[in-house]
DNA sequence: TCCTTCAAGCTTTTT
DNA sequence: GCTTGAAGGA
């Protein structure tokens, strides 16, 4: 057990310690995953069976990481069997083996947050309530805070102050909503992300058999980031862990960002109530920043009032100051933080992974996507659309998806006319009519089609049951072809290929080439599988994607890049120098959070999290105006900025960016430092009624959505960027949110036209 | 049923 | 600025 000596005497003590209820309380950067994983390595060597080891993450990639760094201690073989994942992939496996129980098929789909949304779109439809009424995605964050709060439908439905809320908030009909949503995901045998959890203690609550199975099997249980679970989580760590006690936590209070995930910091400030003859283990020092930057975050999570006291301390360089820029447009910011990255990386001959970019929304990173390119830097942008959530990756995997559990509305509406087949929606909702009649799932519709008197069509029909014949075809072929063979054959048999390759535009060219990325992929998977004596069917296949994200495969030319990411995507992580960006009010913290001062703590503790993520050096930037939904907007520099202890910070001079800088900003976008306090949108004053034009234009007439129409006048000399230079001939229908379309005429050769200046790309 | 066109609305954060 | 959904014509 040499291994141990690598620990100071706290974190020793936290991994020796492992009888019984441990409170591990982590700072930032104090080695939290080292105690972790040494934990796991002293009890495996004491000889605890690997198989009786629970260890729950947040994210896939914090569960590898530590499963790697266990195996480099304790070799693989003992790592392997060790149950280590994140609560929804674990409690997907056991769910699969306790799912008769439950009355799911153990091939039930996982539905992701947009099957899920568009399941509910279906039902607010067809109970014809007002989509701007029922908000999809209001509706969606409801249930979901239900289920979390482990509320079934039943128990909404009995709920006075619940549904009384939910009149207040105008939509008394979501009880309604939520127990239809709830039976129509069980008739498909489908199970959303909630569910996983919501069914776990159903599972837990109501068979004392599996309770017993589970308790006698996880002997040791580990939770990483405590911080962050939310009730339906707490109490399956409790139930299971009732028996022994044997529960380790670990946690931060100040890093805990997911309350609007249902996370309650309360879990792990009320631990002590809930084992009283727990032990505490406080890891302070913290290895990863200098003094300035734990001092500095420190000196703002100080501003909460709700937190566990605790002294992080950095025993490192003082280190530099927090640099602060100010930049002039939010071009300006991609321009100053990629030229100050690619400067740094040769002053201090420095690699690209040293460097990370984080900001409050994935909407932000386009404009560094394009300033680091245009500096040849390599990036990596984590989050965001990912690529299993591509229209055309979806499609084909909705194929794979019904083959393994044919009850899967979402994925049955998805292809039931992709590609066309002439089903379109008025069939297809007869056909889901029918099935809600009949109580049984829209494929039990489509198999009976011929009996069932839907008021369809005889062509309808013939269509319908071509389709249905076409999948069973595929069915009968399901346990005999490896996943990649299946796949293979579905996407050439359905013309799914053919569609996509002759789609000559670069999105049909980009598309063309997921879709071989994603049966490569398959490819992989099946090989490995067979390498490793794994089944290797297409079940497989979906269990070990649906549950990933793009944070989580990381390609081995991947691992020498810039990151871009949310900051949230980045707890966990560490960077040499770190550039936080879009520093401003409304933004971060986010406007959606300055109501109440509860989710204000929330948004400062991910500043925390955000500067913590520092080794070296944290850059601190932000603009003074900004292009938002296509408008200019004149934000003011976020508070987090000056509640740091102002000792720790360097102003940039912003002489020194204008003069380098030299991006698009016309010569008459003054800067006026007066306006420094206020943040306003910009007030415009109404156009005179719009001037219409006859609706036939000619063929060199362009027109385009111009977001500024005050500032153009019929007749006036533009140079458009794609168009190049022409004449406004024409200015219409200026809406609400002042766009106007401008009708614009080509002056001079129409050569000059550059087509693909503005070039969409499409990831 | 399918395709094109137009206007409204949108941006938190993730398993 | 981009995406999405509705509307209208073929």
């Amino acid at each position: 057990m040499d291994f141990l000596n690598d620990l100071n005497e706290v974190q020793r003590e936290a991994v020796e310690n492992i009888d019984g209820p441990s409170l591990v309380i982590a700072g930032a950067g104090s080695g939290k995953t080292r105690v972790l994983t040494y934990r796991i390595a002293y009890m495996l060597s004491s000889n605890i069976s690997p198989n009786s080891i629970l260890a729950l993450t947040f994210t896939n990639k914090a569960a590898k990481e530590m499963k790697d760094r266990i195996a480099s201690i304790v070799g693989m073989h003992n790592a392997h069997n060790i149950w280590m994942g994140t609560f929804h992939s674990i409690f997907a496996r056991i769910l699969r083996i306790e799912s008769e129980y439950l009355g799911f098929d153990s091939n039930f789909t996982i539905y992701d947050t947009q099957d899920s949304r568009n399941l509910l779109k279906t039902i607010i439809k067809e109970m014809k309530l007002d989509e701007k009424v029922y908000k999809p995605a209001d509706v969606q964050k409801r249930i979901s805070t239900a289920k979390n709060n482990l509320v079934t439908p039943q128990m909404y439905s009995n709920n006075k102050d619940i549904l009384y809320a939910d009149s207040i908030a105008g939509m008394p009909l979501l009880s309604d909503i939520y127990r239809r949503y709830f039976a129509r995901c069980k008739n498909s045998n489908s199970m959303d992300f909630d569910d996983l959890l919501l069914y776990a203690n159903i599972l837990f609550k109501h068979n004392k058999e599996a309770v017993k199975k589970y308790q006698a099997k996880f002997r040791y249980v580990l939770v990483d980031e405590y911080q962050d679970t939310n009730f339906a989580q707490y109490l399956i760590i409790k139930r299971i862990s009732e028996d022994n006690k044997n529960l380790c936590v670990v946690g931060d209070d100040a890093q805990s960002i997911y309350s609007f995930r249902g996370a309650r910091i309360e879990n792990i400030l009320n631990f002590r109530n809930d084992y009283p003859e727990y032990k505490i283990f406080k890891l302070e020092q913290n290895y990863r920043s200098t003094k300035t930057i734990v001092d500095a975050a420190n000196s703002v999570i100080q501003k909460n009032k709700n937190q566990i006291q605790k002294n992080t301390f950095s025993e490192n360089e003082d280190g530099d100051k927090i640099e602060v820029i100010r930049a002039l447009t939010d071009h300006e910011e991609g321009y100053i933080v990629a030229n100050s990255i690619y400067d740094t990386r040769l002053s201090k001959s420095l690699q690209p992974s040293d460097f990370a970019i984080l900001y409050r929304t994935n909407a932000q990173s386009r404009i560094f996507e394009e300033s680091l390119r245009k500096l040849n830097l390599p990036y990596k942008i984590y989050g965001g659309l990912s690529f299993y959530q591509r229209k055309e990756i979806k499609d084909l995997i909705a194929y794979l998806r019904v083959v393994v559990n044919p009850h899967d509305e979402e994925a049955i509406k998805r292809i039931i006319n992709f590609p066309k087949r002439g089903i379109g929606a008025t069939s297809l909702s007869k056909l889901i009519q029918n099935s809600i009649n009949k109580d049984e799932s829209i494929w039990d519709s489509i198999v009976n089609i011929h009996n069932n008197n839907c008021g369809l069509k005889p062509a309808a029909i013939k269509k319908i049951s071509g389709f249905g014949e076409l999948m069973e075809n595929f069915m009968s072929k399901y346990k005999t072809e490896s996943a990649y063979e299946l796949a293979n054959h579905i996407a050439i048999k359905t013309g799914i290929i053919k569609e996509f390759s002759l789609d000559k535009t670069p999105e049909g060219i980009s598309r063309n080439e997921n879709l071989q990325e994603l049966l490569n992929g398959i490819k992989e998977f099946t090989d490995i599988a067979e390498e490793s004596g794994n089944d290797n069917y297409i079940e497989n296949y979906l269990e070990e994607i649906a549950l990933v994200s793009d944070m989580d495969n990381e390609d081995e030319e991947d691992r020498n890049k810039i990151s871009l990411m949310t900051i949230h995507s980045s707890k966990g992580l560490e960077f040499k120098y770190l550039y936080l960006v879009g520093m401003e009010e409304n933004l971060f913290p986010s406007k959606m959070t300055m109501t109440s001062e509860k989710e204000l703590e929330e948004e400062r503790r991910l500043f925390y999290v955000a500067l913590t993520r520092a080794e070296k050096k944290a850059c601190l930037t932000f603009a003074k105006t900004r292009f938002k939904y296509g408008e200019m907007s004149y934000p003011s520099p976020s508070r987090f900025i000056t509640e740091i202890d102002q000792q720790y910070v360097y102003y940039a001079n912003e002489s020194v960016f204008k003069t380098k800088f030299s991006g698009s900003v016309s010569s008459d976008n003054t800067y006026e430092e007066k306006s420094e306090e206020k943040s306003f949108t910009q007030k415009k004053t109404r156009l005179p009624k719009p001037k219409l034009l006859p609706r036939k234009q000619s063929s060199d007439l362009k027109k385009f959505i111009y977001s500024n129409p005050d500032e153009i006048q019929q007749g006036m000399q533009v140079e458009h960027q794609r168009f190049g230079l022409g004449k406004v001939v024409g200015i219409e229908g200026v809406s609400p949110n002042r766009k106007a379309t401008v009708f614009f005429q080509h002056i001079g050769k129409k050569e000059l036209l550059l087509k693909f200046a503005k070039l969409k790309i499409v990831r």
